[in-house]
DNA sequence: CGTAGCATTGATGTGGGTCAACGTATGTGG
DNA sequence: CCACATACGTTGACCCACATCAATGCTACG
């Protein structure tokens, strides 16, 4: 994988060595914030979502799929964790010593390099997540949301929705309730849904709805 | 500073001779979202938000106050800025070119390191944020605004708003009509406001209402 | 002084959350 | 294989936080 690319041979025995490979099933609560970042998590197979709470109120800021990493921001300044993790399918996570992490960077700075570049492109999507939650209605998220998806699964105008909706509207970062609502919105746009199928009449008129922003929406940028 | 403190001189000097150091008015947009991440900005002085807009709609995303840098990740990338940043009083800026961010980290493994660091840090600072504005009230945060300056300004009773009310509002996630009732919320927790002194009665009554975290408040986790 | 921008207050609108009821699907045990 | 249980999904009613709009008050500076 990218982040292991210009590791050192060495450097990259030492991480493997101390690592492990586990598997979860859905629902499991990986880490819990305030807890001290001992691992680094590389997600190899499933989703996880990342939340935060306060007050009895939770909020969902993100999710990790393969092959990201979390929580590497908190491994590195060796603090305690500020987000929680869930896995919201089956999945499959290699685990590293965050002690093992910090001297391989010390010891590799090809390695180091690459940490650089995946911290990086975290907090960007980070900032993209947070616009796309501040500046968008929920209608509009999930418009989003269905064209890209429609981008990857292929050209078809049937989109899949590969998870239970109540995940979907989590991610969406609304309630089960409102995305229901926001499908009942984007019929007027020339979407239906019929169970976990969505089929798109028009991509123009969805697209022109939704609003693209190569700055919300470009996971590469 | 810190994040030039274990850096090589050759490559300091190297990054110093390509700075500049400028002033800016407030009110200045010093860098615009979509543009290419050109230079590293250094504030060593002054107040600079941190927005983003889209579809009309203008979001603040944060502050950076001396000595915080911005666009860090951008820069490390080569990419395009998220995010666009104004002067919010009289501010002097260090401006590096970031090709020589990039070649100096090549370089100077310590220098990186520091990077990693100050990045990792604004990362967290990002998420705090978040947190603080999808998990809280706008009287809630206001509260834990007013902590904050009461403790950073010494232990007298008063706190003076070191800004106009506008931009307070602005860096709380509000309009300034809802500052003013969230100011009229906590008048029940012994806060009143007088022109630009707050004055707060009790401390107790007001941390109890504020909830404080140290997973959104503490800047240096 | 007078005026322009900022602050406050009130009225109103809206997005989205919550609660409750009902419908639908899925899987399990008799 | 059917019946029921359990969870998920949808719909409607309602509520709350906050934005918006409009009017007025305040203050500060030329």
């Amino acid at each position: 994988m990218r982040l292991f690319r210009d590791c050192r041979d060495d450097v990259f025995d030492s991480l493997m060595q101390a690592a492990f490979l586990q598997r979860f099933p859905r629902g499991v609560e990986l880490i819990r914030e305030s807890e001290p970042a001992d691992m680094l998590h590389i997600i190899v197979e499933g989703l996880v979502q990342m939340f935060a709470s306060h007050g009895g109120r939770e909020t969902t800021i993100g999710f990790v799929r393969p092959l990201g990493t979390f929580i590497l921001a908190a491994v590195l300044r060796d603090q305690v964790y500020l987000q929680s993790a869930r896995t919201l399918e089956r999945s499959r996570v290699l685990m590293i010593p965050a002690e093992r992490v910090r001297s391989a960077m010390a010891a590799d700075s090809g390695f180091m390099s690459a940490i650089v570049g995946e911290l990086a492109m975290g907090y960007r999507n980070t900032v993209k997540e947070l616009k796309n939650q501040k500046l968008r209605s929920g209608p509009e998220r999930l418009a989003n949301w269905i064209l890209r998806a429609q981008r990857f699964q292929g050209k078809s105008d049937r989109v899949a929705i590969e998870m239970e909706k109540r995940v979907l509207a989590a991610r969406l970062g609304m309630t089960p309730e409102n995305l229901s609502r926001a499908f009942n919105v984007l019929k007027a746009y020339g979407i239906t849904v019929q169970g976990a199928e969505i089929r798109v009449d028009s991509r123009d008129r969805l697209a022109a709805y939704a609003k693209i922003n190569p700055l919300i929406d470009d996971f590469t940028t």
